[in-house]
DNA sequence: GCCAACAGGACCGTTTCACTCCGGTCTCGA
DNA sequence: TCGAGACCGGAGTGAAACGGTCCTGTTGGC
């Protein structure tokens, strides 16, 4: 199997879909998360310090501390996600850089790795955690 | 960077382009596609026996051996090429076999790549090494 | 000041990646 | 017939990535 997302990315994303179920601004703790959704809780902690630091998330320390989103569930996608915590989505060496293949300028493979990049970041890219929460949580 | 065609992959895709710059049924032996491509021989060494027992390529053995498409290069997509040497393509767990997640059933998520998987098996399967091989060579 | 909770860095076992090596086998052709 | 040329196939390997864990801060609410 290639071409296949981590399992930080997945976590990453249903760490995100589950904040995106309550309303805006709700905090939950690292425990509240993990416990949801079945991610071993010192591996979700990693995750969600990428997720801040990518500006995704934001986290509130002490006492009755967690994390909430960084803005509104709407404005945040799939690839964002993605992104913060597996770093940028390259199908393949010269999609991130064509100067890491000195063939990318003549390559005919290449356009069609660019073309499965973008088909790919469209529907990442389309997808926002607003659209991937069930019915909102009061 | 996530989501990455391994190299075995991509050294594959340009041993098969290399091969569908000749007349059908032409045989090249490893040395040459080797140097051609720029690929250590003794990995491509493995790659193409993943090929041969794919069934996309044939091999030849004793003097003036070596390996040949098993049809016609408008038969054989990127696709076809990338699953011999590398497995499967599934861009995630619950891609491949739903079952592999027991939340596939319900799981907005679970959509999202689901189309994204199918546009990428769109792209690399509509992608005939025909129309990779620059002008054939006699 | 205590306790709850995140921050951050070190660590770690396993698997995968990207190759390499080598003995074996087949085949052509001199 | 015999040997050089070429693939077969399985074992091995070093480095890196994956998928976590742990432990010591630091912060903030009550
Ligand atoms: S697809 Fe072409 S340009 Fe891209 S890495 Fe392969 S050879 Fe280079
Ligand atoms: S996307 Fe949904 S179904 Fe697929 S692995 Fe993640 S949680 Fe499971």
């Amino acid at each position: 199997m290639g071409l296949q997302l981590t399992r930080g990315g997945e976590y990453a994303i249903r760490a995100m879909t589950y904040l995106a179920r309550y309303p805006e601004g709700h905090v939950a703790s690292l425990r509240d998360i993990g416990r949801a959704q079945e991610i071993p809780e010192s591996f979700l902690a990693k995750i969600l310090q990428s997720l801040v630091h990518a500006g995704l998330a934001v986290s509130q320390r002490g006492a009755h501390g967690g994390f909430a989103l960084a803005r509104p569930a709407e404005q945040i996608t799939m690839r964002d996600v993605i992104e913060a915590v597996d770093g940028p989505i390259s199908v393949n060496l010269c999609t991130l850089d064509p100067e890491e293949c000195k063939r990318s300028s003549t390559c005919e493979v290449h356009k069609a790795w660019l073309r499965a990049q973008e088909q790919l970041m469209d529907v990442l890219g389309g997808v926002t955690l607003k659209s991937l929460a069930p019915q909102p949580v009061a």
